[in-house]
DNA sequence: TTGAAAGCGATACCAT
DNA sequence: ATGGTATCGCTTTCAA
């Protein structure tokens, strides 16, 4: 079904059906009403690619998350938000981490099968194609890309490692070990680095325990808290790099009877939803995940609709004190 | 940059660059070689849109799911698995059970911007304008479409609520709740009756307890167990609508000081992760998430390659048993 | 082996 | 207010 038949049908041009479509003021409201009816009856839908073709754009946007991890779930939650209310569709695309997928859906997008891309977290931002291939108009959310020059939204994980750290310090902690995440992440980089500057203000020494760095998991957290349960001494606080190495530590803990936010404290990061239901619910920096996404869509249309200047929106983390963290014994 | 720029500038036609992308071998050795670096040093990437109208396809798929919820995320992977073995690329939208924004998604693939769509669990599936509208390729998973001639993959909900209540009947239960899911839902609906049904053979009346539907959430799980612990006698065993229900719960529970899996029993249904880290871990139905995804898209390909065949594939449940139930007190 | 040209379906400019 | 028509960028048939 094509415009051409539904004209035909009507003993009208194209050209008619079409602005009764998209301009529909310009029409005699008795053609427009005769046409409208038809294109019901008919259930006539406009073929998007041609008038993607001919407008040269799609109104539709793309987001790339690493993971399907419910912390990009909520990124992806405010873009979509923001996406409706600038009129623009989105889809998700996700790489499982692999810049291979990621290249793929940019591709799609300077292919112009979208109008933009926001990109969460590229895996290895280096080694998008950014010089070889031509870059759709881009909106780095979480962490910025490296050799691309693209706005970005970004939240400030130095800043809230520090005041993880610092809670723990607060409560009386000395004795302090990180559980960091992916090692050569830039987020996991920044939380590292934001421990060990608070500790060393504090006249701490960030190394006292075994250097910890896996990735982003349950089972990770286990296996890292075993190492440190066999340190001598114990360490009375943990900052582990997100929720979910908090939680594969603080079973790794109960496996051995100890109680955590008494025998050993432990601060997450990201406040994903795990944390709050979690039992006991884990004390953790907040990280405005929908926010991200609905400032980095908005940071995006801004950009489509022309507007070039080079923004950098870092957003505030927030201490979220829960059940996992209190004084230390004695 | 288009092809007719990069054909120009080798003193070529249009269709030698498109026979070198496309069909290499068409071309003499030399002439690809000198075609394809150029494309490759201009960084020519062709528009898939004109192409998509040309070859009136695009390869490209669409998974529409109700939330973003960590099930529903299972469920896109097995279809993203499925894409890659089939050489398709997948998007995914999400409809927060809206009716309308599922229909924004169906037509965007019946106006050619994708060339099918999987429906993970239309929110209303009698609300989509099956009639009116153009319907893509379409196939439904999770739960079968009214109205709507489409291949179906699904989940026997009622032989995994059987097996759910017989669980807890088996351990000696006989004061035994059902907290349901949202009551206009198909799936929920499914449950409940495998519940309600299993009772009635065990001689047991289902609706010796209030009758409770809400919704998928935690805090509803809370509610509802609020109520429950309001009657006398309380129930010995607690059949959830899902996992989320369960924890909530079991939250509900730990408030009074009960004890889940000694005081009263509790099984969810899902197997979602939150299960298994969940402490105490969650006895629950684990449906096949991934696998449901996995042939949901491989029935698409299969329709969009020409089989017409209408397959209705029924995967089965199966019973995890882990910590929150156990044999009743006394 | 390569080139010329038609055509995919819609839109928007230029006429009338 | 409506119609005719060029055009978007690519693919593919037909011809050479």
């Amino acid at each position: 079904m094509t415009i051409k038949e539904v004209a035909a049908q009507l003993g009208v041009s194209p050209s008619t059906i079409s602005r009764a479509l998209a301009h529909p003021e310009m029409l005699r409201a008795e053609t427009r009403v005769r046409v409208l009816e038809t294109v019901e009856r008919l259930g006539y839908q406009p073929n998007l690619i041609a008038r993607d073709l001919r407008r040269q754009e799609t109104r539709l946007l793309y987001v790339v998350v690493p993971t399907l991890s419910p912390f990009f779930l909520d990124v992806f939650r405010g873009v979509e938000r923001g996406a409706r209310e600038t009129g623009y569709a989105v889809v998700m695309g996700h790489t499982e981490r692999d810049v291979a997928r990621e290249q793929l859906f940019v591709d799609q997008v300077a292919s112009r099968r979208g109008d933009g891309v926001i990109l969460v977290t590229s895996s290895d931002p280096t080694a998008l194609k950014v010089r070889t291939k031509r870059m759709p108009p881009v909106v780095a959310a979480l962490e910025e890309i490296k050799g691309l020059h693209a706005p970005a939204v970004r939240v400030d994980h130095h800043k809230g490692a520090m005041d993880a750290t610092n809670h723990l310090l607060a409560l009386g902690h000395r004795l302090v070990a990180h559980i960091g995440g992916p090692e050569k992440q830039v987020i996991a980089q920044h939380r590292r680095e934001g421990f060990n500057e608070t500790m060393l203000q504090a006249g701490l020494d960030p190394t006292a325990f075994p250097y910890l760095s896996g990735d982003y998991a349950v089972a990770w957290g286990e296996r890292a808290m075993e190492t440190l349960l066999t340190c001598n001494p114990l360490p009375t606080g943990v900052f582990a790099g997100n929720d979910e190495i908090a939680i594969g530590a603080i079973r790794a803990m109960s496996r051995v009877g100890l109680q955590v936010g008494r025998d050993i404290s432990v601060i997450g990061f990201d406040d994903q939803r795990i944390a709050s239901l979690y039992e006991p619910a884990l004390t953790t920096i907040k990280v405005p995940t929908e926010e991200l996404g609905y400032r980095a869509i908005l940071l995006l249309v801004d950009k489509l609709r022309g507007n070039t200047a080079e923004v950098d929106i870092v957003l505030p983390t927030s201490l979220i004190i829960r059940a996992t963290t209190g004084m230390p014994r004695g």
